[in-house]
DNA sequence: TTTTTATTGTGAAATATATAACTATTTTTG
DNA sequence: CAAAAATAGTTATATATTTCACAATAAAAA
Protein backbone atom coordinates (compact mmCIF):
# COMPACT_ATOMS: atom_id res chain seq x y z
CA UNK A 1 0.00 0.00 0.00
CA UNK A 2 1.01 3.60 -0.46
CA UNK A 3 2.98 5.31 1.87
CA UNK A 4 1.09 7.83 4.67
CA UNK A 5 3.40 10.63 2.62
CA UNK A 6 2.03 9.57 -0.74
CA UNK A 7 -1.42 9.44 0.32
CA UNK A 8 -1.74 12.84 1.83
CA UNK A 9 -0.11 13.90 -1.76
CA UNK A 10 -2.83 12.24 -3.77
CA UNK A 11 -5.52 13.75 -1.57
CA UNK A 12 -3.89 17.05 -2.07
CA UNK A 13 -4.11 16.58 -5.35
CA UNK A 14 -7.56 15.76 -5.57
CA UNK A 15 -8.08 18.77 -3.44
CA UNK A 16 -6.00 20.94 -6.24
CA UNK A 17 -8.00 19.95 -9.15
CA UNK A 18 -10.90 20.99 -7.76
CA UNK A 19 -9.86 24.10 -7.53
CA UNK A 20 -8.20 24.08 -10.93
CA UNK A 21 -11.33 21.88 -12.47
CA UNK A 22 -13.77 25.10 -11.20
CA UNK A 23 -11.38 27.36 -12.75
CA UNK A 24 -11.93 26.33 -16.08
CA UNK A 25 -8.88 23.75 -16.89
CA UNK A 26 -9.82 20.33 -18.83
CA UNK A 27 -6.21 19.03 -18.66
CA UNK A 28 -3.49 19.66 -16.43
CA UNK A 29 0.08 18.84 -16.67
CA UNK A 30 2.42 17.64 -14.20
CA UNK A 31 3.87 20.41 -13.21
CA UNK A 32 0.27 22.58 -13.73
CA UNK A 33 -0.86 20.55 -10.70
CA UNK A 34 2.60 20.04 -9.05
CA UNK A 35 2.63 23.94 -8.53
CA UNK A 36 -0.94 24.17 -7.62
CA UNK A 37 -0.57 22.03 -4.63
CA UNK A 38 3.27 22.57 -3.80
CA UNK A 39 5.23 19.29 -5.30
CA UNK A 40 7.80 18.74 -7.86
CA UNK A 41 6.66 17.68 -11.35
CA UNK A 42 8.55 14.69 -11.13
CA UNK A 43 6.85 13.60 -8.08
CA UNK A 44 3.36 14.35 -9.34
CA UNK A 45 3.76 11.98 -12.36
CA UNK A 46 5.68 9.48 -9.79
CA UNK A 47 2.67 9.40 -7.50
CA UNK A 48 0.08 9.06 -10.28
CA UNK A 49 2.35 6.26 -12.24
CA UNK A 50 2.40 4.02 -8.84
CA UNK A 51 -1.36 4.04 -8.56
CA UNK A 52 -1.48 3.25 -12.48
CA UNK A 53 -3.07 6.41 -13.30
CA UNK A 54 -2.26 7.16 -16.65
CA UNK A 55 -1.37 10.23 -18.94
CA UNK A 56 -1.15 11.32 -22.78
CA UNK A 57 2.45 11.95 -23.88
CA UNK A 58 3.16 15.33 -24.42
CA UNK A 59 -0.98 15.89 -23.87
CA UNK A 60 -0.86 15.77 -19.99
CA UNK A 61 -3.84 14.50 -17.76
CA UNK A 62 -7.48 15.09 -18.26
CA UNK A 63 -9.07 16.69 -15.03
CA UNK A 64 -11.84 14.81 -15.11
CA UNK A 65 -10.32 11.22 -15.66
CA UNK A 66 -7.84 11.92 -12.82
CA UNK A 67 -10.65 12.96 -10.10
CA UNK A 68 -12.49 9.90 -11.05
CA UNK A 69 -9.56 8.38 -10.51
CA UNK A 70 -8.71 9.39 -7.56
CA UNK A 71 -12.17 9.62 -6.40
CA UNK A 72 -12.47 5.66 -6.49
CA UNK A 73 -8.96 5.40 -4.82
CA UNK A 74 -10.33 6.90 -2.02
CA UNK A 75 -13.79 5.47 -1.81
CA UNK A 76 -15.47 9.57 -2.63
CA UNK A 77 -18.11 7.80 -4.34
CA UNK A 78 -19.45 6.56 -1.21
CA UNK A 79 -20.07 9.01 1.91
CA UNK A 80 -18.31 8.17 4.79
CA UNK A 81 -19.86 8.20 8.22
CA UNK A 82 -17.71 10.02 11.19
CA UNK A 83 -18.32 11.15 14.53
CA UNK A 84 -16.89 13.50 17.02
CA UNK A 85 -16.14 12.90 20.53
CA UNK A 86 -15.79 15.69 22.91
CA UNK A 87 -18.26 18.62 21.96
CA UNK A 88 -16.08 21.54 23.43
CA UNK A 89 -14.68 24.21 21.44
CA UNK A 90 -12.65 22.19 19.09
CA UNK A 91 -15.71 19.48 19.11
CA UNK A 92 -17.83 21.56 18.12
CA UNK A 93 -15.79 23.68 15.17
CA UNK A 94 -15.32 20.33 13.84
CA UNK A 95 -19.07 19.83 13.57
CA UNK A 96 -20.01 22.66 11.85
CA UNK A 97 -17.43 22.79 9.47
CA UNK A 98 -19.08 22.52 5.55
CA UNK A 99 -15.63 20.97 4.30
CA UNK A 100 -16.40 17.56 5.53
CA UNK A 101 -19.47 17.32 3.60
CA UNK A 102 -18.29 18.64 0.52
CA UNK A 103 -15.87 15.84 0.66
CA UNK A 104 -18.88 13.07 0.97
CA UNK A 105 -17.40 12.92 4.88
CA UNK A 106 -20.64 13.40 7.05
CA UNK A 107 -20.45 13.63 10.75
CA UNK A 108 -23.60 12.13 11.94
CA UNK A 109 -23.34 12.39 15.88
CA UNK A 110 -21.54 14.36 18.61
CA UNK A 111 -20.32 12.88 22.20
CA UNK A 112 -20.17 13.97 25.16
CA UNK A 113 -19.59 13.46 29.14
CA UNK A 114 -20.79 16.83 30.18
CA UNK A 115 -25.08 16.73 30.26
CA UNK A 116 -25.15 20.34 29.48
CA UNK A 117 -23.60 19.87 25.73
CA UNK A 118 -26.33 17.00 25.40
CA UNK A 119 -28.40 18.46 22.62
CA UNK A 120 -30.34 16.95 20.05
CA UNK A 121 -31.46 20.39 18.27
CA UNK A 122 -27.93 21.37 17.89
CA UNK A 123 -26.56 21.01 14.15
CA UNK A 124 -25.73 17.58 14.60
CA UNK A 125 -27.42 15.26 17.52
CA UNK A 126 -25.16 15.49 20.31
CA UNK A 127 -25.30 12.39 22.51
CA UNK A 128 -23.90 10.81 26.14
CA UNK A 129 -21.11 8.33 25.84
CA UNK A 130 -24.22 5.74 26.38
CA UNK A 131 -24.91 5.76 23.12
CA UNK A 132 -21.54 5.18 21.28
CA UNK A 133 -22.07 1.90 20.62
CA UNK A 134 -25.81 2.18 19.01
CA UNK A 135 -24.91 5.17 17.13
CA UNK A 136 -21.69 3.59 15.89
CA UNK A 137 -23.85 0.25 14.49
CA UNK A 138 -26.45 2.65 13.23
CA UNK A 139 -24.54 4.46 11.37
CA UNK A 140 -21.75 1.94 10.17
CA UNK A 141 -19.24 4.18 11.30
CA UNK A 142 -15.35 3.25 11.57
CA UNK A 143 -13.44 6.27 12.03
CA UNK A 144 -14.41 8.92 15.07
CA UNK A 145 -12.60 12.05 15.95
CA UNK A 146 -11.14 12.56 19.30
CA UNK A 147 -11.30 15.73 20.87
CA UNK A 148 -11.81 15.11 24.55
CA UNK A 149 -9.22 16.92 26.68
CA UNK A 150 -5.79 15.31 27.46
CA UNK A 151 -6.44 13.91 30.44
CA UNK A 152 -9.45 11.94 29.24
CA UNK A 153 -8.39 11.12 26.13
CA UNK A 154 -6.92 7.70 26.41
CA UNK A 155 -10.00 6.00 28.66
CA UNK A 156 -12.14 7.38 25.74
CA UNK A 157 -9.59 5.95 22.98
CA UNK A 158 -10.21 2.75 24.90
CA UNK A 159 -14.35 3.40 24.71
CA UNK A 160 -14.12 3.61 20.71
CA UNK A 161 -11.86 0.98 20.45
CA UNK A 162 -14.59 -1.82 22.67
CA UNK A 163 -17.15 -0.01 19.95
CA UNK A 164 -15.52 -1.16 16.69
CA UNK A 165 -13.90 2.17 16.14
CA UNK A 166 -10.93 1.07 13.57
CA UNK A 167 -9.51 4.75 13.20
CA UNK A 168 -9.03 7.44 15.66
CA UNK A 169 -8.26 11.25 13.83
CA UNK A 170 -6.43 12.35 17.58
CA UNK A 171 -6.63 16.03 18.26
CA UNK A 172 -4.92 15.47 22.02
CA UNK A 173 -1.59 15.79 22.50
CA UNK A 174 -0.86 12.78 23.38
CA UNK A 175 -0.04 9.42 22.26
CA UNK A 176 -2.82 6.81 22.54
CA UNK A 177 -2.22 2.87 23.37
CA UNK A 178 -3.94 1.47 20.62
CA UNK A 179 -4.51 -2.51 19.49
CA UNK A 180 -2.48 -3.21 16.24
CA UNK A 181 -5.83 -3.06 14.25
CA UNK A 182 -6.92 0.48 15.23
CA UNK A 183 -4.91 3.47 12.86
CA UNK A 184 -4.43 6.46 15.14
CA UNK A 185 -3.52 10.02 13.16
CA UNK A 186 -2.65 12.17 16.06
CA UNK A 187 -3.17 16.16 15.22
CA UNK A 188 -0.89 18.34 17.68
CA UNK A 189 -1.61 22.04 16.89
CA UNK A 190 0.60 22.92 19.62
CA UNK A 191 3.32 21.00 18.38
CA UNK A 192 2.77 22.51 14.77
CA UNK A 193 2.54 26.23 15.73
CA UNK A 194 5.54 26.17 18.09
CA UNK A 195 7.71 24.62 15.08
CA UNK A 196 6.63 27.33 13.05
CA UNK A 197 7.87 29.33 15.39
CA UNK A 198 11.27 28.07 15.99
CA UNK A 199 11.56 27.48 12.15
CA UNK A 200 10.49 30.99 10.93
CA UNK A 201 13.47 32.30 13.30
CA UNK A 202 11.11 33.91 16.09
CA UNK A 203 12.90 31.93 18.67
CA UNK A 204 16.25 33.90 19.23
CA UNK B 1 19.63 23.76 11.52
CA UNK B 2 17.41 21.27 12.86
CA UNK B 3 14.70 19.57 10.29
CA UNK B 4 11.10 19.98 10.05
CA UNK B 5 10.51 16.57 11.30
CA UNK B 6 12.75 16.56 13.93
CA UNK B 7 12.06 19.84 15.67
CA UNK B 8 8.39 18.44 15.82
CA UNK B 9 9.71 15.37 17.97
CA UNK B 10 11.90 17.16 20.35
CA UNK B 11 8.51 19.34 20.81
CA UNK B 12 6.82 16.12 21.53
CA UNK B 13 9.65 14.80 24.24
CA UNK B 14 9.18 18.34 25.65
CA UNK B 15 5.45 17.60 26.14
CA UNK B 16 5.49 14.25 26.68
CA UNK B 17 8.20 15.01 29.57
CA UNK B 18 6.07 17.71 31.21
CA UNK B 19 3.29 14.51 31.53
CA UNK B 20 6.19 12.47 33.14
CA UNK B 21 7.14 15.17 35.34
CA UNK B 22 3.69 15.55 36.64
CA UNK B 23 3.70 11.91 37.12
CA UNK B 24 6.54 12.12 39.65
CA UNK B 25 9.50 11.00 37.50
CA UNK B 26 12.47 12.66 38.18
CA UNK B 27 14.75 10.89 36.00
CA UNK B 28 13.88 9.39 32.25
CA UNK B 29 15.78 6.77 29.70
CA UNK B 30 15.59 6.95 26.30
CA UNK B 31 13.34 4.11 25.94
CA UNK B 32 10.97 5.33 28.69
CA UNK B 33 10.08 9.29 27.06
CA UNK B 34 10.17 7.12 23.35
CA UNK B 35 7.31 4.59 24.73
CA UNK B 36 5.71 8.01 26.04
CA UNK B 37 5.77 9.46 22.70
CA UNK B 38 5.64 7.30 20.14
CA UNK B 39 9.77 7.24 18.96
CA UNK B 40 12.47 4.81 19.26
CA UNK B 41 15.12 4.51 21.98
CA UNK B 42 18.03 5.17 19.18
CA UNK B 43 15.88 8.03 18.15
CA UNK B 44 15.64 9.76 21.32
CA UNK B 45 18.98 9.61 21.79
CA UNK B 46 20.34 10.43 18.29
CA UNK B 47 17.86 14.02 18.90
CA UNK B 48 19.40 14.84 22.09
CA UNK B 49 22.65 14.16 20.89
CA UNK B 50 22.31 16.45 18.15
CA UNK B 51 20.95 19.00 20.26
CA UNK B 52 24.46 19.09 22.20
CA UNK B 53 22.03 17.57 25.12
CA UNK B 54 23.76 15.23 27.74
CA UNK B 55 22.19 12.51 29.45
CA UNK B 56 24.62 10.18 31.96
CA UNK B 57 25.64 6.55 30.71
CA UNK B 58 23.37 4.07 32.97
CA UNK B 59 22.03 6.86 34.84
CA UNK B 60 19.46 8.32 32.03
CA UNK B 61 18.65 11.73 31.65
CA UNK B 62 17.50 14.18 34.66
CA UNK B 63 13.87 15.42 33.82
CA UNK B 64 14.77 18.56 35.04
CA UNK B 65 17.43 19.36 32.93
CA UNK B 66 15.44 18.26 29.68
CA UNK B 67 13.05 20.10 30.07
CA UNK B 68 15.39 23.26 30.41
CA UNK B 69 17.62 22.32 27.58
CA UNK B 70 14.28 21.84 25.56
CA UNK B 71 12.80 24.85 27.00
CA UNK B 72 16.02 26.83 25.90
CA UNK B 73 15.97 25.75 22.23
CA UNK B 74 12.01 26.71 21.55
CA UNK B 75 12.57 29.90 23.77
CA UNK B 76 10.37 28.87 25.98
CA UNK B 77 11.45 31.23 28.78
CA UNK B 78 9.97 34.41 26.88
CA UNK B 79 5.88 34.31 25.74
CA UNK B 80 5.41 34.33 22.16
CA UNK B 81 2.38 36.55 21.17
CA UNK B 82 -0.04 35.17 18.33
CA UNK B 83 -2.75 36.41 16.34
CA UNK B 84 -5.94 34.44 14.92
CA UNK B 85 -6.86 35.68 11.88
CA UNK B 86 -11.05 34.68 10.62
CA UNK B 87 -12.87 34.15 13.85
CA UNK B 88 -15.39 32.02 12.45
CA UNK B 89 -15.73 28.42 14.13
CA UNK B 90 -12.03 27.78 14.19
CA UNK B 91 -10.58 30.52 14.96
CA UNK B 92 -12.77 31.11 17.55
CA UNK B 93 -12.25 27.55 19.21
CA UNK B 94 -7.97 28.37 18.57
CA UNK B 95 -8.57 31.15 20.34
CA UNK B 96 -10.35 30.18 23.78
CA UNK B 97 -7.82 26.84 23.54
CA UNK B 98 -5.89 27.22 26.91
CA UNK B 99 -3.31 25.06 25.72
CA UNK B 100 -1.15 27.65 23.68
CA UNK B 101 -1.17 30.06 27.15
CA UNK B 102 -0.37 26.93 29.31
CA UNK B 103 3.10 26.51 26.68
CA UNK B 104 3.29 30.67 26.95
CA UNK B 105 2.11 31.13 23.96
CA UNK B 106 -0.53 34.30 23.82
CA UNK B 107 -3.08 34.86 21.26
CA UNK B 108 -3.20 38.38 21.77
CA UNK B 109 -6.00 39.13 19.12
CA UNK B 110 -8.55 37.84 16.72
CA UNK B 111 -9.23 40.00 12.98
CA UNK B 112 -12.42 39.39 10.92
CA UNK B 113 -13.70 40.75 7.91
CA UNK B 114 -16.88 40.58 9.14
CA UNK B 115 -18.26 43.48 11.18
CA UNK B 116 -20.40 41.25 13.08
CA UNK B 117 -17.77 39.22 14.77
CA UNK B 118 -15.76 41.93 16.13
CA UNK B 119 -16.06 42.48 19.44
CA UNK B 120 -13.92 44.02 22.38
CA UNK B 121 -14.94 41.77 25.12
CA UNK B 122 -14.95 38.76 23.87
CA UNK B 123 -12.51 36.72 25.27
CA UNK B 124 -9.57 37.88 23.55
CA UNK B 125 -10.34 41.32 21.59
CA UNK B 126 -11.21 41.07 17.69
CA UNK B 127 -10.55 43.51 15.27
CA UNK B 128 -11.17 44.67 11.40
CA UNK B 129 -8.34 43.87 9.27
CA UNK B 130 -7.54 47.69 9.26
CA UNK B 131 -5.92 47.24 12.46
CA UNK B 132 -3.71 44.60 11.76
CA UNK B 133 -0.40 46.69 11.24
CA UNK B 134 -1.08 48.16 14.86
CA UNK B 135 -1.52 45.43 16.59
CA UNK B 136 1.17 43.23 15.22
CA UNK B 137 3.53 46.25 15.71
CA UNK B 138 2.16 46.75 19.84
CA UNK B 139 2.41 43.16 20.70
CA UNK B 140 5.58 42.29 18.32
CA UNK B 141 3.79 39.36 16.94
CA UNK B 142 5.90 37.82 14.29
CA UNK B 143 3.50 34.41 13.63
CA UNK B 144 -0.68 34.38 12.80
CA UNK B 145 -2.94 31.79 12.62
CA UNK B 146 -4.84 31.55 9.50
CA UNK B 147 -8.40 30.38 9.88
CA UNK B 148 -10.21 32.32 6.77
CA UNK B 149 -12.27 30.41 4.60
CA UNK B 150 -10.08 28.84 1.55
CA UNK B 151 -11.21 31.47 -1.19
CA UNK B 152 -10.05 34.25 1.10
CA UNK B 153 -6.58 32.89 2.47
CA UNK B 154 -4.37 33.91 -0.43
CA UNK B 155 -5.43 37.82 0.11
CA UNK B 156 -5.42 37.34 3.96
CA UNK B 157 -1.37 36.08 3.95
CA UNK B 158 -0.78 38.13 1.55
CA UNK B 159 -1.95 41.34 4.01
CA UNK B 160 0.20 39.05 6.85
CA UNK B 161 3.39 39.57 4.98
CA UNK B 162 2.90 43.43 4.31
CA UNK B 163 2.38 43.69 7.39
CA UNK B 164 5.60 42.07 8.50
CA UNK B 165 4.55 37.99 9.57
CA UNK B 166 7.17 35.89 9.43
CA UNK B 167 4.95 32.57 10.13
CA UNK B 168 2.22 31.67 9.28
CA UNK B 169 -0.10 28.32 10.45
CA UNK B 170 -2.65 27.81 7.42
CA UNK B 171 -5.75 25.83 8.50
CA UNK B 172 -7.21 26.89 4.93
CA UNK B 173 -6.71 23.74 2.40
CA UNK B 174 -4.54 25.39 0.24
CA UNK B 175 -1.29 26.51 -0.99
CA UNK B 176 -0.27 29.95 -0.06
CA UNK B 177 2.57 31.59 -1.86
CA UNK B 178 4.71 33.73 -0.21
CA UNK B 179 7.74 35.29 -0.22
CA UNK B 180 11.04 32.79 0.66
CA UNK B 181 10.97 34.50 3.93
CA UNK B 182 7.58 33.97 5.68
CA UNK B 183 7.49 30.38 6.44
CA UNK B 184 3.86 28.40 6.52
CA UNK B 185 3.09 25.78 7.95
CA UNK B 186 -0.34 23.81 6.56
CA UNK B 187 -2.56 21.56 8.78
CA UNK B 188 -5.18 20.26 6.44
CA UNK B 189 -7.73 18.69 8.82
CA UNK B 190 -9.73 17.05 6.25
CA UNK B 191 -6.67 15.75 4.61
CA UNK B 192 -6.02 14.28 7.92
CA UNK B 193 -9.38 12.51 7.98
CA UNK B 194 -9.52 11.50 4.67
CA UNK B 195 -6.14 9.60 4.90
CA UNK B 196 -7.13 7.81 8.31
CA UNK B 197 -9.87 6.80 6.26
CA UNK B 198 -7.23 5.49 3.83
CA UNK B 199 -5.46 3.61 5.95
CA UNK B 200 -7.29 2.44 8.49
CA UNK B 201 -9.82 0.15 6.00
CA UNK B 202 -12.81 1.76 5.45
CA UNK B 203 -12.41 2.18 1.77
CA UNK B 204 -12.84 -0.61 -0.28
C1' DT C 1 38.14 -4.84 44.01
C1' DT C 2 36.56 -7.21 40.10
C1' DT C 3 32.80 -8.56 37.38
C1' DT C 4 28.44 -7.97 35.59
C1' DT C 5 24.78 -5.17 33.95
C1' DA C 6 22.37 -1.33 32.06
C1' DT C 7 22.30 2.53 29.39
C1' DT C 8 24.21 6.33 26.64
C1' DG C 9 26.44 7.97 22.45
C1' DT C 10 27.63 7.19 17.75
C1' DG C 11 29.31 5.23 13.31
C1' DA C 12 27.59 2.03 9.87
C1' DA C 13 23.85 0.04 7.43
C1' DA C 14 19.27 0.01 5.86
C1' DT C 15 15.25 2.13 4.36
C1' DA C 16 12.43 5.71 2.62
C1' DT C 17 11.77 9.71 -0.01
C1' DA C 18 12.78 13.05 -3.50
C1' DT C 19 15.33 14.81 -7.42
C1' DA C 20 17.73 14.43 -11.64
C1' DA C 21 18.48 12.54 -15.94
C1' DC C 22 16.99 10.11 -19.65
C1' DT C 23 13.68 7.66 -23.00
C1' DA C 24 9.42 7.27 -25.39
C1' DT C 25 5.68 9.28 -27.49
C1' DT C 26 2.78 12.65 -29.28
C1' DT C 27 1.95 17.05 -31.30
C1' DT C 28 3.33 20.90 -33.78
C1' DT C 29 6.04 23.28 -37.10
C1' DG C 30 8.73 24.01 -41.22
C1' DC D 1 7.02 14.31 -44.53
C1' DA D 2 11.01 15.32 -41.46
C1' DA D 3 12.53 17.84 -37.68
C1' DA D 4 11.72 20.07 -33.47
C1' DA D 5 9.44 20.62 -29.21
C1' DA D 6 6.85 19.30 -25.25
C1' DT D 7 5.57 16.23 -21.81
C1' DA D 8 4.60 11.58 -19.69
C1' DG D 9 6.87 7.57 -17.84
C1' DT D 10 10.91 5.44 -15.84
C1' DT D 11 15.47 4.46 -14.29
C1' DA D 12 19.38 6.12 -11.77
C1' DT D 13 21.14 9.04 -8.31
C1' DA D 14 21.06 11.74 -4.27
C1' DT D 15 19.40 12.98 0.07
C1' DA D 16 17.04 12.30 4.34
C1' DT D 17 15.59 9.54 7.96
C1' DT D 18 15.57 5.58 10.80
C1' DT D 19 17.34 1.44 12.66
C1' DC D 20 21.11 -1.53 13.87
C1' DA D 21 25.17 -2.69 16.22
C1' DC D 22 28.45 -1.91 19.38
C1' DA D 23 32.01 0.60 22.05
C1' DA D 24 32.28 3.50 26.17
C1' DT D 25 31.17 4.11 30.74
C1' DA D 26 28.94 4.42 34.97
C1' DA D 27 26.47 1.93 38.49
C1' DA D 28 25.45 -2.19 40.85
C1' DA D 29 26.57 -6.66 42.35
C1' DA D 30 29.57 -10.17 43.65
N1 LIG E 1 -9.52 24.12 21.12
C1 LIG E 1 -8.43 24.14 20.39
O1 LIG E 1 -8.20 25.08 19.64
C2 LIG E 1 -7.43 23.04 20.46
C3 LIG E 1 -6.18 23.20 19.85
C4 LIG E 1 -5.25 22.17 19.89
C5 LIG E 1 -5.59 21.01 20.55
N2 LIG E 1 -6.77 20.87 21.13
C6 LIG E 1 -7.06 19.63 21.84
O2 LIG E 1 -8.35 19.18 21.47
C7 LIG E 1 -8.99 18.60 22.59
C8 LIG E 1 -10.28 19.34 22.84
O3 LIG E 1 -10.00 20.70 23.08
P1 LIG E 1 -11.14 21.74 23.40
O4 LIG E 1 -10.53 23.07 23.42
O5 LIG E 1 -12.31 21.51 22.51
O6 LIG E 1 -11.51 21.33 24.90
P2 LIG E 1 -12.87 21.66 25.67
O7 LIG E 1 -12.57 21.57 27.09
O8 LIG E 1 -13.47 22.90 25.11
O9 LIG E 1 -13.83 20.46 25.25
C9 LIG E 1 -13.63 19.15 25.65
C10 LIG E 1 -14.96 18.44 25.67
O10 LIG E 1 -14.78 17.07 25.98
C11 LIG E 1 -15.76 16.68 26.92
N3 LIG E 1 -15.25 15.54 27.70
C12 LIG E 1 -14.43 15.57 28.77
N4 LIG E 1 -14.17 14.32 29.19
C13 LIG E 1 -14.86 13.49 28.39
C14 LIG E 1 -14.98 12.09 28.33
N5 LIG E 1 -14.35 11.29 29.19
N6 LIG E 1 -15.78 11.57 27.38
C15 LIG E 1 -16.42 12.37 26.51
N7 LIG E 1 -16.32 13.70 26.51
C16 LIG E 1 -15.55 14.26 27.44
C17 LIG E 1 -16.00 17.91 27.77
O11 LIG E 1 -17.27 17.86 28.38
C18 LIG E 1 -15.91 19.01 26.73
O12 LIG E 1 -17.15 19.29 26.16
C19 LIG E 1 -8.02 18.73 23.76
O13 LIG E 1 -7.31 17.53 23.90
C20 LIG E 1 -7.10 19.82 23.33
O14 LIG E 1 -5.81 19.65 23.88
C21 LIG E 1 -7.71 21.86 21.11
N1 LIG F 1 -14.06 24.53 11.13
C1 LIG F 1 -13.32 23.44 10.99
O1 LIG F 1 -13.50 22.48 11.72
C2 LIG F 1 -12.28 23.36 9.93
C3 LIG F 1 -11.68 22.13 9.67
C4 LIG F 1 -10.69 22.04 8.69
C5 LIG F 1 -10.31 23.17 8.02
N2 LIG F 1 -10.89 24.34 8.29
C6 LIG F 1 -10.48 25.52 7.53
O2 LIG F 1 -10.27 26.60 8.41
C7 LIG F 1 -10.70 27.81 7.80
C8 LIG F 1 -11.76 28.43 8.67
O3 LIG F 1 -12.83 27.54 8.82
P1 LIG F 1 -14.11 27.92 9.66
O4 LIG F 1 -14.94 26.70 9.75
O5 LIG F 1 -13.71 28.61 10.90
O6 LIG F 1 -14.84 28.95 8.69
P2 LIG F 1 -15.93 30.04 9.08
O7 LIG F 1 -16.66 30.37 7.84
O8 LIG F 1 -16.68 29.58 10.27
O9 LIG F 1 -15.06 31.29 9.52
C9 LIG F 1 -14.28 32.02 8.64
C10 LIG F 1 -14.14 33.42 9.21
O10 LIG F 1 -13.25 34.17 8.38
C11 LIG F 1 -13.81 35.45 8.18
N3 LIG F 1 -13.31 36.00 6.91
C12 LIG F 1 -13.74 35.74 5.67
N4 LIG F 1 -13.00 36.40 4.77
C13 LIG F 1 -12.09 37.10 5.46
C14 LIG F 1 -11.04 37.98 5.08
N5 LIG F 1 -10.78 38.26 3.81
N6 LIG F 1 -10.29 38.51 6.05
C15 LIG F 1 -10.54 38.24 7.34
N7 LIG F 1 -11.51 37.41 7.77
C16 LIG F 1 -12.27 36.85 6.83
C17 LIG F 1 -15.30 35.24 8.17
O11 LIG F 1 -15.99 36.44 8.49
C18 LIG F 1 -15.46 34.17 9.24
O12 LIG F 1 -15.65 34.73 10.51
C19 LIG F 1 -11.24 27.42 6.43
O13 LIG F 1 -10.26 27.63 5.48
C20 LIG F 1 -11.53 25.96 6.56
O14 LIG F 1 -11.41 25.31 5.33
C21 LIG F 1 -11.87 24.46 9.23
Amino acid sequence: MASFTQTKRLLRYRMGLIRLKKMGLEKVFSYTLGKEVGVSAELVRKDFSAFGIKGHRRGGYEVDDLLSSLEKIFGKDRIQNVIVVGMGNMGRALSMYKGFREHNMNVVAGFDIDPAKLNKKFHIPVYSMESLGEVIEAFNVSVAVLAVPEVAAQETANQLVSHGISGILNLAPVLLKTPDHVLVNNVNLMVELERLMYHSGVIQ
